[in-house]
DNA sequence: TAGACCCAATCC
DNA sequence: GATTGGGTCTAC
């Protein structure tokens, strides 16, 4: 008989514990499998933690534990899913969030092998079967029989889909010619990109490598301008570690937003290369990290969370456009892939690499303390000079005319010079759909999400209403449901209304449009990046999507046609996201032997994130967004939490979000200051009323634990939401 | 997290 | 008297 200890696999922290059964089943099980146990009257998955042989019986050990055990229902898998290490790593990870370990695992894990119910339906291993010689004899044969033999011995191997003859294969199966091999399949494709020519490095890029190599420093953090040739620092290091015998680990934002990545690693490194991130299906997802757990793959390319992927031996972790957003995950357990990666060095004994052009404040504050080691690139590869960039006030009338108030003169005479020389365009307008709000001029009522009660955006292209913060969608109507008159107004413009402008203006250039519209379909972005770079469009119209490490070389003209969009966001980090994607749009301008431009149109033109932006002065920005942390106490400077309280009654809400601040300010009083409730940006989301509790501090061990404490003692209440977001960034 | 169970409100 | 809905409890 052997004691069982595992997870079950609800994300609850009341649920955060072992639960013990017992097996006396035939089938093997230890630490790292799944396991299907009924729970409360339910069927479940669980992931073992720990098997105890035992000889006492059923009877002594529920005398001994105080309750009944029940019995495992079935066995689920025949290895163990995780290493000791990646446990370990699981394990720091769930004390660092405040996060139930199983929300850790099933975030570690590929859909097919999450400790959950439904990984059970998700797909399995795909085999290919060959046709192999197995004993070679022609005698007593037929003569067809002699003739597909013949041909399997001269074509081996063989796929057995590709013989046509299946009844004679049978019949040579049966008297033990042939067999079956089933080989393991990788599902997904990888493009066969022919060999870049292997550039030589400048001078800068070797002296970042050998001041990377040579010091004995743990995590470093580059900086370098666009275009400097970030990534070819990134290949060299991961051979030189990969010929040391090392495995290496990169991670990108969004594989889909930066392809060039993945094809430079592609085209060097072949099918050393898998390939980890959102975009793939379920089955792709299962082959890659079967492949990395095998030892087949020594690098790994990925997004956020192949920060847990299976490689042994790590010596390399690179993090590349660091400061990007998406590397932390917002559901539980809320975890930032650098802070993981940064862990996970430590433990692998691994070298820490965080790349940008414009570092989180975070990461260069900590270089700037010598937590990290900075390295530096300050110039673009051959020496281009950055755009000629012009700041253009919206609200200064003499810079519009009545042809068009959404493009200045100043961008439209660019727009069309560019157009005249055959050049590229791209443009930023970090909002998508025709119009951001419809309101009604008879009565003022406005078109509104009914759950998040936000107003909706107008899109054109499939006439409907949507909010951009849930997925609600609703058909658009052109009269007022309050009053039925027909004089409707679309005010506030996205990208299609700016792809509709253009062509007014500019009746012969060709666009295209890329946005999280376009990003629906699964193979669109590429496409659509493709044609932009085989010059099939003139001027690409597009949000954020459109700023992040694309090269396309005939591009010499840049426009943010609004940069505003996002300053007046309520969040601490605002003016760093408009500074980092205003540089990375502006960089976007002249990245080959053409000479670039940009154009920034604004109504706020001295707002040191725009000056600072059109200049790609990072480090000025850095210095100046620092003081405005420090005087308003945000990170780096402090530490922050997040507690979201939820309920179905608003009042019980709000009582409870206080209990919880008195409970803080008891414990916390001098370590930490503790603001709230907060009415969030959506106070109310399905059919939940929501307060939340900011808790700034300078002493994570401490806080943590009164933390920890809390969060214990709040995930019991049924009716009462509770959840913590450690490190959150969005306030 | 989700099913079971309990109690009260509500229906004809 | 039966049915429904909400709140609470508990799991090995």
């Amino acid at each position: 008989m052997k004691i069982i200890e595992l997870l079950i696999e609800h994300n609850s922290y009341s649920l955060n514990r072992p639960f013990s059964y017992l097996y006396s089943g035939e089938k093997p099980v230890d630490k790292g499998y799944r396991v299907l146990v009924k729970f409360n009257n339910q069927e479940l998955v669980g992931y073992v933690l720990n098997v105890k042989e035992t000889s006492k019986s059923r009877v002594e050990l529920e005398e001994e534990y105080g309750f009944s055990l029940a019995e495992i229902v079935d066995v689920i898998d025949s290895s163990s899913l995780l290493s000791e290490d990646l446990m370990e790593l699981a394990d720091k990870v769930s004390d660092y969030y405040l996060a139930s370990k199983i929300s850790v695992l099933q975030s570690m894990l590929p859909p097919s092998l999450s400790p959950r119910r439904s990984s059970l339906k998700a797909p399995k291993i795909a085999y290919d079967q060959y046709v192999e010689i197995a004993k070679y004899d022609e005698s007593s044969l037929t003569y067809k029989q002699v003739e597909l033999l013949r041909l399997i011995r001269d074509n081996e191997p063989v796929l057995k889909k590709e013989i046509k003859q299946i009844s004679i294969l049978n019949k040579l199966i049966e008297k033990g010619l042939l067999k079956i091999k089933k080989v393991e399949k990788r599902r997904l494709e990888i493009p066969e990109y022919k060999e870049e020519k292997v550039v030589s490095l400048t001078n800068d890029q070797e002296k970042v490598i050998s001041e990377f190599l040579s010091s004995e420093d743990k995590i470093y953090l580059l900086e370098g301008v666009t275009g400097s040739g970030k990534s070819e620092v990134y290949l060299k290091l991961s051979e030189e570690y990969l010929s040391k015998g090392k495995s290496v680990l990169v991670l990108v934002p969004e594989i889909s937003l930066t392809p060039m990545m993945m094809r430079n690693y592609i085209s060097r490194f072949h099918d050393k290369v898998a390939i980890l991130h959102s975009e793939l299906t379920p089955a792709e997802k299962y082959d890659e990290y079967r492949k990395i757990a095998n030892g087949d793959c020594k690098i790994v390319v990925g997004a956020r969370s192949a920060i847990f992927a299976p490689l042994s031996n790590i010596g390399l972790i690179i993090l590349d456009e660091e400061h990007v957003e998406s590397y932390k995950q917002d559901t539980p357990p809320f975890y930032h892939a650098r802070e993981v990666a940064i862990m996970r060095g430590e433990m692998h004994n691994a070298k820490v690499l965080l790349g940008s052009a414009t570092p989180s404040l975070e990461s260069r504050a900590r270089a700037g303390k010598g937590v990290y080691h900075l390295l530096r690139l300050d110039k673009r590869i051959n020496n281009q000079p950055l755009p000629k960039t012009t700041i253009i006030n919206l609200s200064d009338y003499h810079n519009i005319d009545k042809d068009s108030y959404i493009f200045s003169l100043k961008l439209r005479e660019l727009i069309q010079r560019e157009l005249d020389r055959f050049n590229q365009i791209i443009l930023l307008i970090n909002k998508r759909g025709f119009a951001s709000s419809v309101t009604c001029r008879s009565c003022g009522y406005i078109f509104k999400c009914p759950t998040c009660n936000i107003p909706l955006t107008y899109h054109r292209s499939d006439l409907m209403l949507k909010c951009h913060h849930c997925n609600y969608v609703e058909p658009s109507i052109d009269y007022c449901p309050e009053c039925g008159s027909k004089y409707l107004m679309r005010s506030g413009f996205g990208t299609e209304r700016i792809e509709d402008e253009i062509h007014k203006l500019f009746p012969e250039a060709r666009t295209l449009r890329l946005d999280s519209d376009s990003a629906k379909i699964r193979t669109k972005v590429p496409s659509i990046v493709e044609a932009f770079r085989n010059k099939e469009a003139d001027i690409l119209i597009g949000t954020q999507m459109i700023a992040k490490g694309h090269d396309f070389p005939d591009v010499t003209l840049v426009g943010v046609v609004m940069a505003d969009v996002g300053l007046s966001l309520p969040s601490y980090r605002s003016s760093e996201r408009v500074f980092q994607l205003i540089t990375q749009a502006v960089g976007r301008s002249g990245r080959s032997d053409k000479m670039g431009e940009a154009v920034i149109q604004t109504y706020q033109p001295s707002h040191y994130a725009i000056t600072m932006a059109a200049r790609q002065d990072y480090e000025l920005f850095y210095r100046k967004e620092m003081e405005m942390r420090k005087a308003q106490a945000y990170p780096p400077y402090v530490y922050l939490a997040s507690i979201s309280i939820s309920g179905k009654v608003e009042d019980t809400v709000i009582d409870n979000t206080y209990k919880v601040i008195d409970k803080l300010n008891e414990e916390l009083k001098e370590e930490a200051v503790i603001l709230g409730p907060t009415t969030p940006f959506v106070p109310y989301e399905n059919n939940q009323h929501i307060r939340l509790i900011l808790v700034k501090y300078r002493n994570p061990e401490l806080v943590r634990k009164v933390l920890a404490k809390l969060v214990s003692a709040n995930s019991q209440k049924g009716s009462i939401g509770f959840s913590i977001n450690i490190d959150p960034y969005n306030f």
